[in-house]
DNA sequence: TGAACATTTGAAGAAGTATTCAATTATCAG
DNA sequence: CTGATAATTGAATACTTCTTCAAATGTTCA
């Protein structure tokens, strides 16, 4: 049988597991409605944490929460001014990733 | 107070919810390991349900699953071939969603 | 027709995750 | 120091979702 090995090959051909992993780990991250409006705002201008919340109509809490974790994937980071924590995007790929993803909705309809 | 609504200007300037929904939607499906290496083995070649089981080391069963989920969002397509079914690519901008997310992985090391 | 194979489907269980609520930390103004 | 405000944290709950298993469907071939 030639084609023995033939799943072989074509798992050699594919990235390793980790950047499939860390791959989807990063899709992931826009894989939530909460999150892509987070980065939406954000996409505009620099946003406090309340404010964010106010625009999304959520809990503070809430917004926190979802900012500890696009915090932990280095795609936005938080500056302290006083009392207050100013969120803006980390990462140039954010704006290019969304803008893709856009592209690629409406283009369906 | 003059930015009293200036809450609702950054509304303004978001994307409609809906489309909101559908991009985070999206990018789900690119959110789970299981789904990108089935998308990426895909990219390669068009595979049969089992050959995919067993490159990717899974059930037929839970391929299968996973590719209707796909399927119902436009991203593989299924054609019967006798008993078998042949999955291909259903959408030029996987290829470039995927290799955009790679780079940008790549790059982070 | 009947056996073998490929795929799909549905239900169930397990694992992961988002939001809420209450409590805590930190900063500023009086 | 005290009270008020901003943000974070942890625990609990509700929800979603991935995989497994068993059964069903559909197709080929003898």
């Amino acid at each position: 049988m030639p084609n023995a090995d033939d799943k072989s090959i074509i798992r050699g051909q594919l990235p390793d597991s980790d950047t499939l992993y860390e791959l989807s780990n990063l899709f992931k991250m826009f894989g939530d409605p909460t999150r892509v409006k987070i980065l939406s705002c954000l996409q505009i201008r620099d946003m406090y944490v309340g404010e964010l919340a106010e625009t999304l109509d959520m809990s503070d809490s809430a917004v926190s929460h979802q900012l500890r974790v696009l915090r932990s994937s280095k795609l936005v980071k938080g500056n302290k001014e006083g009392k207050e924590v100013k969120y803006s995007l980390d990462d140039d790929h954010v704006t290019k990733i969304l803008e893709y993803g856009l592209t690629h909705v409406n283009e369906d309809k």
